[in-house]
DNA sequence: GAATCACTTCAAAGCGCTTTGGATGTCTGA
DNA sequence: TCAGACATCCAAAGCGCTTTGAAGTGATTC
């Protein structure tokens, strides 16, 4: 059943069924309700490839992963990411397209999304410091909303980020408070904005306590739970051990958990923690009483957000860059204790 | 630069330049040259609306998402599996459209998707015992492929299944020949298919073994973390405890550990734990010596093999269903050892 | 009674591609 | 010399929708 179809049945032009269905105004209420009727009754709905041909509109948005950097971006956090756009896709009626493309394909893909006319806008997951994609995309003339940013792009676009500096700067004072002195890090892999901003923030705090950093304490790599084990089991093993870490997500404080307890410590009595906290849904740090200290930001909220951040930016092309920077919240969990005396 | 502005500069009809680029016979291979080349220098790309709509293919394939179940579905596995599908995706031309819909929404969801031809398939993941899905897919006219199975539905449908029951019957066997007698079941939410085969297998061990199931021992629920470790918390502390486990996930898993450790227990001399490993990518088990003993199946290459199946389903329309069932490798790893002698 | 207006409706022209059904010219073989 | 085969190319008709520009009503106004 097509619009030309269910207008012959109804003794209507095609125009007039279309303006009924979306609602336009010149249209008597009672022929309403007569097409409303009738396209129930025969169950029509139209051909969304001839809407967005017409239209020139493809009511979707997309996100491309690139293979080689796998492992970072299909990851935990990606799935709560898309699933709190998703919803505010849905509520829009626009849907998500997903593409996986190999690395060095990566350019040519947006490049081809865009051009093709596939999708109105595009969300760029985990920017590196010097992105390309940034300046690529900005030729491209599509609305595009970074989530993150990548510090060494000068030319404007729109975010949405979390002040991971800050956010990990006040993680590590409050260890500091503690009187914990020999910190751990474990990070992300640094080429990401969100690595070094956290790095940084660690240093920050380092520094105003008068605390020199020490690169033995200091670990980067893929954010898993393995990574996390190895990296703290490492710096426990060494002459002069962390009393605490620092950790960049939860995966990994999962590992250094284990590398806790493995010794016989006990975790935020003789070894503290203090994470970073994506408040994914199925990976929960606790409900009532958090397992971890934790700086927390929904990465699912974040997800919701920069849907909305963009489809308006589609919806309003003129209206200028949409920026926006999230404070991370403090959350006192278990992981942490004052350090042990003497150490 | 579109179709017609791109023949209108090399003289030639929009067929030829349309055909020339798709590879068609009818066409010179001087032409062919001359529009290749000229197509590069312009830039030109097909618009994918337009080809889609004179095409009636939209060289995208469906996955819905339902949000009540969110947590169920948009989550650590599903990532790694549209990671494997996406890859197939990539290599044949097709994008992944994902939309989250409200539960109830979910049948007209996939009625809209499909009748409004935005997708060329769709897949169905994790069905439950009696999924109301895959008839109304059955109705449907388009191609559909299930992720897991769904004992009651009698009506044919194409699959792609691991199997759970065998699986875990398998796993159970391994920890009875260490002499466990007392095994918990951490399962997944039962009204999905899977965990009950899962639960089926745990029985049939119990059962060949001569051994009485326990309700007490027993446990369904979200694969999460937290979940694992309440459960194994509750079972540990009971007169008669466990001294093995057999969790759903290895999401669980890390609960149980951490219930194990907590109680300064040694997982795999005091307690064994096996669980079932979907090979996700950064929460890995172990490289060469795995932490868990585990019954291992990539949920990634079953996305990658799904999306094979779905895609000749829909190159080859008249073809039968497609069912394929997968075996679980064991796969011996340290949270395993003989039930502690006088337990 | 003519002019104006608001309200409805419609025919037809796109949107940018693919594909059908020729048309044209060249070459072959009898 | 001419039918048939073959190789190339083309005009035009879709695909199923939206949207422009116009037209047909009565009702209202002067």
């Amino acid at each position: 059943m097509n619009l030309r179809e269910l207008s012959e049945r109804l003794n209507l032009s095609q125009t007039t069924v279309s303006r009924a269905l979306n609602g336009y105004p010149e249209v008597n209420e009672e022929t309403r309700k007569r097409v409303a009727a009738a396209a129930a009754k025969f169950n029509y709905r139209p051909n969304i490839r001839a809407q967005t041909l017409a239209t020139g509109r493809s009511m979707s948005i997309g996100h491309i992963i690139p293979f080689s950097k796998q492992n970072e971006m299909v990851n935990i956090v990606f799935a709560d990411f898309i699933a709190g756009a998703g919803e505010i896709y849905a509520q829009h009626g626009y849907s998500m397209s997903l593409s996986l493309v190999r690395d060095e394909d990566e350019l040519n893909a947006y490049q081809g999304v865009a051009e093709k006319g596939a999708v109105d806008g595009i969300i760029v997951h985990s920017p590196a410091r010097d992105d390309p994609r940034i300046s690529f995309l900005s030729n491209l003339d599509i609305p595009f909303l970074v989530h993150g940013r990548a510090s060494e792009v000068t030319t404007p676009y729109s975010w949405l980020d979390v002040n991971n500096k800050r956010a990990i700067e006040t993680g590590t004072a409050h260890l500091l408070d503690l009187d914990h002195r020999r910190i751990g890090l474990i990070n992300g892999e640094e080429r990401m904005d969100f690595a070094q901003r956290r790095r940084d923030g660690y240093l920050a705090a380092l520094t105003a306590a008068g605390i020199t950093p020490e690169t033995a304490l200091m670990r980067s790599g893929e954010m898993s739970e393995p990574h996390g084990y190895a990296s703290a089991h490492d710096m426990l093993d060494s002459t002069e051990p962390p009393t605490a870490f620092v950790a960049s997500s939860i995966v990994s404080a999962l590992g250094v958990r284990r590398a806790i307890e493995e010794r016989g410590l006990v975790m935020g009595r003789d070894i503290s923690i203090l994470c970073f906290d994506d408040d994914i849904s199925y990976l929960p740090n606790g409900r009532t009483t958090p397992v971890f200290t934790a700086m927390r930001s929904s990465v699912r909220a974040a997800g919701r957000r920069c849907a909305e951040l963009l489809i308006d930016q589609i919806k309003i092309p003129q209206q200028g860059m949409a920026t926006e920077l999230w404070d991370a919240e403090l959350i006192i969990g278990g992981s942490t204790g004052p350090c042990p005396k003497g150490r």
